[in-house]
DNA sequence: AGTTTTCATGGAAGGGTTTCCACTAAGAGA
DNA sequence: TCTCTTAGTGGAAACCCTTCCATGAAAACT
């Protein structure tokens, strides 16, 4: 069969089959103006051609690419990689593609979002857990460029994301109900909103529980990396170490640590001084990162491959029925109950160890 | 300023300018047919006005995108993300757009082949970690669509791959070195290029040592997981189960397993037999996986991310200039020495211990 | 002063679709 | 038999750019 090097175009086809390149159009796009057969024949056509629309000139009469944009951080982490399934897997099943923009340095969000704005490359956007500012959120909703915020939000964009402050509420109960009195809390920058969501909850549950809030007890990171918001194994190990500088009696006997990978690293301080958890401190974190499981830590699992695919269906409705109501979605975590936190008997928590 | 409202396109800066819209398009494109004062009234005109080129229309008109297609198998692993951390980073340094495609199905790779080839949606396509075909290897030759492959390979493409055969071979010297004279190696299915290869560069290294190759020390999962080749967990618990059974005195006093996330599998066995690695069971294997720290695992270390660069780089050299001849680049590994494989004093194997 | 070359410019053509409008032929209704 | 719908079709226009060709003016020749 050897005519398929130059790029075959409507206009072969519809010439072949004896029609116009309307009908040969209406014959592609299930078009109910078209005679039956006619349409048999030039599907025929179009078969014995390999005829394949081009991509660029169909996006460009539609109006619309068959594609969408997903932003996310530099994504070294399990988080966006579980997130990034979700997304494909979703899209994948409504035959959009998925152009990624990962980005290294947050000075430059907003020349991201405005390239996004303007090129019309993309139908819609993702926008993963980054701070959108205000005068862009409004340049999205004047454009009418649909975009959904995942793991973020805005009060004037639809956003899916997990409840961090009952979520760490709920850590932190499963250190109050091992009978702990003196809490600590490592958190990380609270320029991060879900840092300081989770610190939120974290006093309200000791509020709740009638317990005391040392100030002295809640540590946050002291040097400043952009990137990670104090998000490092390093940043939870110093914070452990300054920790461990108190008087052993006058210290807290259980943290709540606002990450796996903090949690790691204060783990790592404890261990240089020889001390066990959770028998000398007990430790609940957040997030269940794959290493979670290797360090028995007890923790928070926020559903992020659901989380991937729920923004993906709120997307596509958004980019076809123009619904213009903003939804607000916040999704539950789960207390993922492993060693490094002993729990009375009896608890009723979900038990649970990650199948693989 | 409230016009930007409805697209502004080159008619629009050029009415305004009071010049063409060829005057316009060059002065947008660095052409040297203008004249400078020309280009700079034109670009303040683009400026005021907020317009941008639609970059569907520019790619229907230079007959290119400034997009390129990256396929990956559907990806969990650290080995992609990082992979695609380093196509992203050298791509963002030429002003190219990527699309991604994972693939769940290895059923389905041609059709995404043959998808890519014909939407003309992309510049060029890095074909990562998967087989491709005589048939459609041939079909991105006559096409001329630019492609590289990535930790896989074809006689007719471009490919920058790392040399597992090597490696393994290092691998397995390492064991030799340290005076082990029963070792075997727990593969994953030879259906994978590198399993086969590493078991090739495992058998070299016995034979140069002059040391018995026994092939019932040398397992290969048994149950067939398409996706994974059997590179998991369960896997390595598994063989090493098996091998368990062996009496102690007729079984091998060290490993080469193919994969980390094999050996945190067959190390679970180990532990739960009471067994000590390396005392009882010495073992290096393969990829340093971010958990091969927390397991002391020593490994072969793959620079992925380096393989993403050049890859971009390779292929956007076959985009620009179109060169012809057929690049295979072999990259080396190197072993990270941890504990998992005890080694005698004075080796010169570079020591190494991931920063962060 | 006249002729040729050079250079900046305007705008048509081309890239490959979809969509809309105009047209025909056949079917329905009177 | 004649008119009014209606269904199916063809193709121009629109989508928005780049590129090429023609044009005219200025510069460089003779």
């Amino acid at each position: 069969m050897g005519f398929t090097l130059m790029a075959v175009t409507i206009y072969d086809v519809a010439k072949r089959a004896g029609v116009g390149i309307g009908t040969v159009s209406r014959a592609l796009n299930d078009s109910p103006q078209i005679l039956p057969e006619t349409k048999k024949r030039v599907l025929k056509v179009v078969n014995e051609l390999n005829y394949k629309p081009h991509a660029l000139a169909q996006g460009l009469a539609r109006r619309r690419t068959g594609t969408i944009a997903v932003i996310v951080p530099v994504f070294t982490t399990y988080f966006f990689v579980e997130m990034l399934k979700g997304i494909q897997h979703e899209l994948s099943n409504h035959k959009y593609d998925l152009i990624l923009y990962s980005i290294d340095d947050r000075t430059r969000i907003n020349s991201f979002l405005r390239r996004t704005l303007d090129e019309k490359r993309v139908d819609g956007v993702l926008f993963c857990s980054l701070p959108i500012s205000d005068k862009y959120a409004d340049k999205f909703i004047t454009t009418k460029l649909p975009i959904v915020l995942v793991d973020s939000c805005h009060p004037q964009l639809d956003s899916i994301s997990t409840d961090n402050t009952n979520g760490a509420r709920l850590a932190t109960e499963c250190l109050i109900g091992a009978d702990h009195k003196r809490i600590g809390m490592i958190n990380a920058h609270t320029t991060s909103l879900p840092a300081k969501q989770r610190l939120d909850g974290f006093r309200q549950a000791l509020t709740a529980a009638d317990l005391e809030i040392r100030e002295e007890f809640i540590l946050t990171p002291e040097f400043l990396d952009d990137e990670t918001d104090g998000f490092t194994k390093k940043a939870g190990y110093l914070e452990m170490k300054r920790l461990l500088s108190l008087d052993r009696v006058e210290r807290p006997t259980a943290l709540f640590i606002a990450s796996d990978i903090q949690a790691i690293g204060a783990i790592m301080a404890l261990q240089e001084e020889k001390l066990a958890v959770p028998e000398d401190m007990a430790i609940v974190s957040y997030d269940d990162i794959e290493l979670a499981e290797y360090f028995h830590l007890t923790t928070m699992r926020q559903p992020i491959y659901e989380m991937g695919v729920l923004a993906v269906k709120r997307l596509l409705e958004k980019i076809t029925g123009d619904d213009t109501d903003v939804i607000v979605e916040k999704i539950e975590s789960q207390l993922i109950l492993r060693n490094s936190c002993q729990i009375k008997k009896n608890d009723d928590y979900f038990i649970y160890s990650r199948a693989k």
